[in-house]
DNA sequence: ATGTAC
């Protein structure tokens, strides 16, 4: 018999769908139970902002994105002008050449040998930001954190590119959406996968900064969504669920509101994890079709908190509109309401990087309201 | 989310 617990108050928007699939989740052999975080919402099969625990590994409950996270890293620059600072960004578009790895202070291997695409962002909702802190809701751990107010954060977002997608793809074209059997080598290539994301982080974060003439800097932060754990004798999936178990955690906001920096504290009914973001209110489909009746291409590259997106694709820019998802500070009043976590400090965008290059040509954005 | 996919 499973369990199904979602961590969001009857205030906080979750699409049925989203519960729907939890249950499915649920349902499957082995399951023990599903934690829904309050940034949950539905994905492909499996839903996104969940921890489901299972007596066997289901790759599809993790995707394709195996080791995606978010790191955090501080930089120091002298005056932060971000529309300054957006032009002199790197093309994170463009991978690096395995001989300029030395050059971004990794000497080490690189996991599965996976050159392809290594330190580029990707697209959806993943992206590059230069960000200060804004309050200070808790200033004991700020401090430890070695933060104050107005201090820059580079924060990134980004996973295992095509590495974790390969993963995946072997795994059911064979067995589909059934589980392993064979675990221990799923893990084994899911391990490298997480590993693969978390150096990705590190090298943009030093491909940014070296392009700010700012120094590297290793992260305060750097906590993976994507992943299973084995934990208690159980497999502990996270989708769009960040580890919760007295680590620190970025829970991103939108490309136009702030983030938080959350001291996570989440136990099992949690599935010992915290939400990974603001979690999308509408799907790409809608967030495109209502964005362009609702934004200018302008205001979406210069938000409400003054800061610049830089995206060359006009339809990313809608599917990530800050009104397609929901309110971080619901998401994160729910965290704190359940217990799960305690804000530490919010960050406030200067710079997004999402992509230079541009989008289908066929896509030209009108405004007819 | 992804060098994708009816």
């Amino acid at each position: 018999m499973s369990t199904v617990t979602v961590f969001a108050s009857p205030s906080s928007w979750i699409e049925s769908d989203a519960v729907a699939q939890c249950h499915r989740v649920a349902a499957l052999d082995g399951m023990t139970h599903v934690a829904g975080m309050p940034d949950l919402h539905p994905g492909k099969g499996a839903p996104i902002g969940a921890a489901m625990t299972s007596a066997v590994l289901y790759p599809f409950l993790v995707g394709s994105d195996i080791g995606c996270g978010i790191a955090v890293f501080p930089i120091r620059i002298k005056r932060p002008v971000p529309e300054r600072l957006a032009a002199r960004f790197p093309d994170l578009d463009r991978p690096v050449e395995a001989g300029d790895l030395p050059g971004y202070g990794w000497d080490g291997e690189i996991p599965a040998g996976h050159t392809e695409g290594l330190g580029t962002v990707g697209r959806g909702n993943h992206f590059v930001e230069l960000a200060r802190v804004g309050e200070v809701l808790d200033a004991g751990h700020a401090r430890r954190l070695g933060l104050a107010g107005g201090d820059l954060l580079l924060i990134v977002h980004s996973g295992s590119r095509g590495l974790g997608e390969r993963i995946l793809r072997a795994h059911t074209e064979v067995h589909g959406a059934g589980p392993a059997p064979a675990p221990e080598a799923y893990l084994a290539r899911h391990d490298e996968a997480v590993r693969w994301g978390s150096l990705n982080r590190r090298l943009m974060a030093a491909r940014v900064a070296d392009a700010l003439g700012a120094a590297p800097a290793e992260p305060i932060v750097d906590e993976c969504h994507n992943l299973v754990e084995v934990r208690e004798g159980a497999y502990l999936h996270r989708k769009g669920a960040a580890r919760g178990d007295g680590r620190d955690v970025l829970v991103a906001g939108t490309r136009g509101t702030p983030s938080y920096l959350v001291a996570a504290h989440a136990g099992a009914d949690a599935g010992y994890s915290v939400a990974h973001g603001a979690g999308r209110k509408m799907s790409r489909a809608d967030a495109l079709r209502r964005g362009r009746a609702k934004h200018t291409v302008e205001e979406l590259r210069r938000t409400p908190v003054g800061s610049v997106v830089v995206c060359g694709d006009r339809q990313l820019l809608f599917e990530e509109a800050p009104t397609a998802y929901k309110r971080i500070e619901q998401v994160i009043g729910d965290l704190a309401g359940f217990g799960l976590a305690t804000p530490v400090v919010t960050t406030v965008p200067l710079v997004t990087y999402k992509t230079v290059a541009r989008g289908p040509k066929s896509f030209t954005p009108r405004r007819t309201g």
